[in-house]
DNA sequence: AGCACGCCGACT
DNA sequence: GTCGGCGTGCTC
């Protein structure tokens, strides 16, 4: 997105001024509720904006964050509480996370208590963490100002030499002065690291911090061990400071708390660390930025990159967006200009792509899902003594078990959805629902006509396991997916054994496809992505090309002549024709020209309001009537030629947990009409959400319609 | 969202 | 006779 924050010239705000002559300080407070807004209490001194506070609320205690001061009280002053205590454990948050909160607040239409509370580590939003001692008061020890992470021994990598290509994006960036937004489009294994690495050692060498986002957790420990190692060389290890949602309480504090103070040098996080105050930030660096994980699923919908774009050009400094397959905002926003676009076209040890084949399914002979040309070519890796990686993007045995006579198939009663068979240890089986999580036992019978040929459909991950144990008995087989990484530690344990040689044919969902490297594979089928050709949703093709880049980018790293099978019955189709040339760009254009003729994002903005409720009726009412609302009153909606509000339709998977769901989508080529709208649709729609008695959200940028 | 008040069913 | 179901009303 291209939002570009008000200048922050404006002065620090002042201390609440008194009320002349009582004494008083009215301040507005933000708070974790619900409602629009923020709220007005009384305090005995002056109190600085970003300060924390407990107040009474209603009939209990909230902690909060002093918002605004005002000379007098918004509602009456009668009824204006005290604060009853100022948390003054840390110093105020500071304007410049002000600024980000505010934004946020503004942008996804949310109440500002609801973004700013949240992104705290509990202990210090939490009232309990105050209430009863009396001393010092509350979570910030003095203690916890010494107490780093442990002294993890490290010793120094190596600083690999950089080629041409790194040599040139690192110097570019470094010679970024105030605000840019940096695109670094860099294939799989061209080395992007070794460029952030190399433009976080100048930040940090001219006194600067540095925030570095990734996607999810479990590609934080390789990355930690990495970058401390390379930390080593030129900061202590105190320096680096990890911060995700994986972590304890204490240690996320911890962490956040040396961003805060500045002690922590390199901040290395996931999407919630975007909100941690950082005094002397200098860089922000998001890699891998088209990833999903980068957007928040519930609460504030909000999305970490183009918040770290905004907190960058707020704060005058660069952000490094990185990735083999950018976003097309990302990719449309570097083509024309607005971003400046760096590249690395080459692997960085010289290695060279695995070969990209489409074998066409069309005519073949097809044995569970595997075509001869796989099979063979699985065969030859295998003699070779070379690891094989079967990707298939569907966990379960089969996605749903049929009656062979009468039609009947496997669904869940609580979700429009098939029930998915699922083959547990001992062979006892089970059909699972993958939205609502229910579970019943595999009937012995058709419930429907009661013939006992029930055959499963299709194939999930732990199918194609069991055929390929058979096809290649001798062949050891691991699979990874998130039935079998349930537990913890037991992922990490699994990726040791193929890292190991432990194992020969690694079968998987995405899980296998983001980050790891693995040094002995030189084969990579990809079953059944087609499904993903046709999906409702106009981002499934990019989707896709970015999935089917990354899981082809785990053959060859190191092994010669890497390649990729990809099974298809429409070889035909732009996705998978860019896909054998490793065009990342030539797919760009041909997509971004789809957008553009049919004016779908880059080319437009979107918002989606959903409705819940236990009938569907209901839910599509709330939302014509809130589309009636909108159109029925053009002097509150002068913006409104602007915009395109979208029928009502049910959710693709309408019920789920017997919830009905509906939505409603909004869209414009203006951003500030669209902002302009939402602002005030929000004033109408609470009202009407309650006489139709419907939960409902706004999603501001949705990625998925 | 919480939290409490407020009126109708199966239990120590 | 009570414990408790969740409807609804309010929070500066």
């Amino acid at each position: 997105m291209s939002i570009s924050p008000a200048p922050s010239t404006e002065p620090a705000e002042p201390a609440s001024l008194p009320d002349v002559g009582t004494g008083v300080y009215w301040v507005r407070v933000a708070l974790d509720v619900p409602l629009p807004g923020l709220f007005d209490y009384r305090a005995e001194g002056p109190l600085r904006v970003g300060t924390r506070v407990i107040v009474p609320f209603g009939r209990r205690k909230l902690v909060g964050v002093v918002a605004e001061t005002a000379d007098t009280p918004v509602i009456e002053a009668r009824l204006v509480k005290p604060v009853e205590q100022v948390l003054d454990d840390l110093p105020p948050l500071p304007d410049d996370w002000l600024r980000l909160a505010r934004f946020a607040a503004q942008y996804y239409q949310r109440p500002l208590g609801e973004v700013m509370l949240p992104t705290l580590p509990a202990s210090l939003r939490k009232v309990s963490a105050y209430q009863g001692k009396r001393s010092a008061g509350g979570p910030v020890k003095r203690s916890d100002a010494r107490q780093g992470a442990k002294p993890v021994p490290v010793q120094p990598a190596p600083v690999p030499v950089l080629n041409a290509a790194q040599q040139a994006a690192a110097q570019a960036i470094c010679e970024l002065q105030g605000h840019k937004t940096v695109l670094l489009h860099g294939i799989t294994g061209s080395g992007k690291t070794e460029v952030y690495l190399r433009a976080a050692q100048q930040a940090l060498a001219q006194g600067r911090q540095v925030l570095f986002l990734v996607p999810e957790i479990n590609l934080t420990p390789q990355l930690e061990r990495s970058l401390r190692s390379r930390l080593a060389a030129i900061a202590e290890p105190h320096a680096l400071a990890v911060l995700h949602s994986g972590l304890a309480e204490g240690e996320r504090l911890r962490a956040w708390l040396r961003a805060q103070r500045g002690e922590a040098r390199i901040l290395l996080g996931t999407r919630l660390a975007i909100f941690t105050p950082m005094p002397e930030l200098g860089l922000v660096i998001v890699d891998e930025e088209h990833d999903a994980s980068y957007k928040q699923q519930e609460g504030l919908r909000y999305s970490a990159r183009d918040l770290a774009v905004w907190r960058a050009h707020d704060l005058r400094i660069p952000v490094v967006l990185g990735s083999a397959t950018p976003s097309l905002e990302s990719w449309h926003h570097a083509q024309n200009g607005h971003y400046l676009k760096l590249s690395l076209t080459h692997r960085a040890r010289d290695a060279e792509l695995p070969s990209v084949r489409l074998v066409d399914t069309r005519r073949l002979a097809m044995q569970q899902g595997f075509s001869p040309h796989l099979i063979t070519a699985m065969q030859e890796r295998l003699e070779r003594g070379e690891q094989c990686l079967v990707f298939l993007n569907r966990r379960g045995y089969a996605p749903v078990l049929a009656c062979s006579s009468c039609g009947w198939v496997s669904q869940c009663t609580r979700c429009t959805a098939y029930t998915v068979l699922h083959r547990g240890r001992g062979g006892r089986n089970a059909l699972h629902c993958h939205h609502c999580g229910y579970r019943a036992p595999v009937p012995r019978a058709c419930p429907d006509c009661g013939d006992q040929d029930l055959r499963p459909m299709g194939r999930g991950t732990q199918r194609v396991e069991e055929h390929l144990a058979e096809e290649f008995p001798q062949a050891r087989i691991a699979r990874i997916d998130a039935d079998s990484t349930r537990l913890k530690g037991s992922a990490e344990a699994l990726f040791a054994k193929v890292h190991a040689g432990e194992v020969d044919i690694l079968v998987g969902t995405q899980m296998v496809a983001k980050g790891h490297d693995f040094a002995n594979l030189g084969l990579v089928g990809v079953l059944n992505s087609d499904s993903m050709l046709f999906a409702q949703d106009f981002r499934a093709p990019e989707r896709l090309f970015a999935q089917l880049m990354q899981v082809a980018g785990r053959a060859g790293r190191h092994v010669k002549g890497g390649q990729v099978i990809i099974q298809t019955d429409y070889p035909e189709q732009p996705v998978y024709q860019a896909i054998t040339r490793h065009d990342y760009a030539g797919f760009a254009e041909y997509a971004l020209a789809e957008r553009e003729a049919v004016g779908l994002p880059p080319y437009a903005y979107q918002a989606l309001l959903t409705a819940e409720s236990r009938e569907l009726r209901i839910a599509l009412d709330f939302l014509s009537l809130a589309r009636e609302v909108a159109q029925g009153e053009p002097q509150w909606f002068p913006m409104l030629d602007a915009l395109n509000l979208y029928d009502p339709v049910p959710l693709r998977v309408v019920r789920v947990a017997n919830i009905e769901r509906a939505q409603l989508l909004v869209e414009s080529a203006s951003r500030p009409a669209l902002q302009g709208f939402l602002a005030a649709w929000m004033q109408a729609l609470p009202q009407l959400a309650a006489e139709k008695r419907v939960r409902w959200q706004l999603e501001v940028d949705p990625l998925e319609i």
